[in-house]
DNA sequence: GTCCGGATGTGGCGTTCGTCACAGAGGAAA
DNA sequence: TTTCCTCTGTGACGAACGCCACATCCGGAC
């Protein structure tokens, strides 16, 4: 468990960046330097990746597996930020000031994780004009999607924000606007993903069943009414 | 009203420019390239500098006066998201990806804006690494103060959302800690930034004055209780 | 199988805050 | 001055949701 990858990993591990939206702008050969110049980890289910305080010194991607961003207040209280799956790139954040990391990443399922040392970041920045672009295109997202995430805080209600999160869980999901089912991921999740208690999550949940918007078996969720789903959620 | 400035005026816009964060890093003489590079022009109190879903095409910096950062849901709900005072810079966002303005800038006093046209930009991230890393470094800023707003709306009732804003605006306002008066700012622009109604707010600032935290003589509130604020706030 | 710990489904109660409504205050225009 | 409009202060009512408490369910350890 949790050993570092040998070098035999490095064709995988570029197979996976190959399909990240920020390293696929790098030509093959880009992509098999980048692979070489990182190490790739495993992390069982529940594992700190990243701690929030900690000092930032790399760029990761989540090349396989479940993982929630945790921002935790002053006073303990926890919000969890985004979900990242297979491709997902994260700690961008540190690489732009050398602040230290501001949330942490806690794997919800087993994961597979590439560390990207920022010298060597930086170094691929400057021979690759196209990178820098992607890079900047990725953090432009991370703003939007926060800037709507404190829009529907303040705006919808619990049962909207609920709606929302789900059609977007979805999708990430595979079958596209069909089922969520991200073992790992409890009520207690859910609630710190909209900002509410787990009691009423589950109460919100229970009235989504009630109207038939979707269906809940054991930890999978079914959307059966999309449209309706996206009109709960301002859409 | 609204001309477009002179030539004349390069000389205080670089005055202003060597005094932001993102600008000081280039020397004198850069300072003056991108002061000749952009056009300045003046705006009433009330106008709208950039409108959500626009184009964006430009880098602004605002000279002086006072804007909000108006960001407009589906439904017509509006939520500021900060405040501009002058030094500060702003369409950043629409720099990175070529994407439309996320959000709508409206003066909330009589502002005098400069703005540098994309293209121009790009070509002076080129010429100086120095600013691409403040550019960098700004938007962790802005990343990093909508991650802390979304904890807030999550887990602040509004009394401690109120206490936060007014700490950062005395401290935005010159004398760091004392009062807030700015003025065009109603309290249904603090209801807006807040993200609650008019009326609630209205009623938490009467709270404030009435357990002695802050003073309000007309659109002047008078900050009386650093201490206790910061502890409202969470702090 | 039994036990146990975490996850889930509900109930009751109190507070916060949204919503609607209206009355007074202040400032700008005629 | 009067008029008008925006902003401010407040009341009443109800829904949403936090908080506490508890019963049930399920999966894993043994």
């Amino acid at each position: 468990m949790n050993a570092r990858s040998g070098p035999h990993d490095a064709e995988r591990v570029a197979a996976v960046l190959s399909r990240t939206s920020l390293f696929r702008v790098l030509e093959e050969d880009g992509i098999r330097d980048v692979a070489r110049a990182g190490l790739s980890r495993r992390y069982r289910q529940g594992e700190t990746i990243l701690r929030q305080g900690d000092p930032g010194e790399s760029l990761f991607v989540l090349l396989d597996g479940l993982a929630k961003v945790v921002f935790t207040t002053e006073h303990g209280a926890e919000i969890v930020l985004n979900m990242l799956e297979g491709g997902d790139v994260f700690g961008e954040l540190a690489l732009l000031d050398g602040s230290p990391r501001s949330a942490s990443i806690v794997t919800t399922r087993p994961a597979w994780v590439f560390a990207l040392p920022r010298a060597r970041f930086v170094e691929l920045i400057h021979e690759h004009p196209g990178l820098t672009d992607e890079f900047l295109r990725l953090l432009g997202r991370m703003v939007r999607r926060l800037t709507g995430q404190a829009a529907d805080l303040a705006y919808l209600d619990l049962g909207g924000r609920l709606a929302k999160l789900l059609l977007r869980l979805a999708d990430r999901n595979g079958r596209p606007g069909d089922v969520v089912d991200l073992p790992g991921l409890t009520q207690s999740d859910l609630a710190a993903l909209v900002g509410a208690t787990r009691p009423a999550v589950n109460r919100a949940l229970q009235s989504l069943v009630a109207h038939h918007l979707i269906a809940v078996h054991g930890r999978t969720i079914t959307l059966l009414d999309v449209a309706a789903l996206r009109r709960r959620g301002g859409l």
